[in-house]
DNA sequence: GATTCTGAGTCCGTATTTTGAACTCAGGCT
DNA sequence: AGCCTGAGTTCAAAATACGGACTCAGAATC
């Protein structure tokens, strides 16, 4: 995906429609400015309407359409659930589609840390099982770390 | 970031308000419909203004205006090129932190392809040097990749 | 058994953004 | 001189977002 180093004018189309494109479809669903907050709550395990409305300022009418939406992309189910001695309630929870979108987050985190805030960031990923700090990279077919500077794109149908 | 497994109802806050929170931070700078989209378009080598236009049927005031946020928060660069026997343009050349973005955009192309597209998508990330195809994982500090299901967030200063 | 409280919304008028179409402007080409 | 092209700007209409008031059901309180 990494950029020709040396930008060729020359190229003018992006070679997949935006149909196709994968990522196209993914802003679709995330590619507004609350979405992605509102996952991240999840993430958190923020369940409840009214705690993410708290933690986040979002006007009630738009998380109720986002979430709404989110749950119509199965990124999020609503459930019920109940406190001890208290009502029967509704809270979202995230399906394996929400959950597998972490490794994007974290990746975006990182990134975010490294040029947008400027600095490490209040909360570390770690290994559950070692306690060792997590990064995101890439991984070859051996399971070898590849610099991102060694990424390129390439056509799997290659034109047509 | 993956969820606690067993979701408790119990916790109702984000353990981090928004202003200090990476992924806001960089929400503000890509969370829209088209930013992604543009970069996306940038990491393929288009950088005219009418052919991203073309691209992706974006309006033309819309992509004035996102271009220049772009060029504000120093993702992309406005520069002047000459083609041959042609007068002087302008293109828009990703930066360092724009290209950074790359892994995420992989990341986010992968889970798109798994739960979105369903299907492997027209692009494939390989390595330049050995033709490997690339994925992207968690990896701990001694380089081993971690299923995503063992990682979990932690606050790095422990509380306040 | 009436009143208050709370969580989870809905409704609504105003403000902001997006859209799409038309217009501009500079430089080169015929 | 007139036409074309890339890269915008301007503008009215449509869609969204915003924030405050209102609703509604069940628990708790008086």
């Amino acid at each position: 995906m990494s950029n020709l180093e040396s930008a060729d004018p020359v190229r003018r189309r992006a070679p997949v429609p935006r149909a196709q494109c994968a990522l196209a479809r993914a802003a679709e669903e995330i590619g507004d400015r609350w979405s992605l907050l509102i996952l991240r709550e999840a993430f958190f395990g923020v369940m409840r309407y009214d705690d993410i409305r708290a933690d986040l300022g979002i006007p009630r009418s738009v998380l109720t359409d986002r979430l709404a939406k989110l749950v119509g992309c199965a990124l999020v189910e609503k459930r019920p659930y109940q406190e001890a001695g208290d009502r029967r309630r509704f809270g979202y929870v995230l399906t394996a589609k929400g959950r597998d979108l972490a490794l994007a987050f974290i990746a975006l985190t990182h990134w975010s840390e490294a040029h947008v805030l400027g600095e490490p960031g209040p909360i570390e990923i770690v290994d559950k099982q070692t306690g060792s700090g997590l990064k995101v990279a890439l991984i070859d077919e051996r399971g070898r770390t590849v610099p991102l500077a060694r990424a390129v794109p390439k056509l799997r149908r290659p034109e047509r």
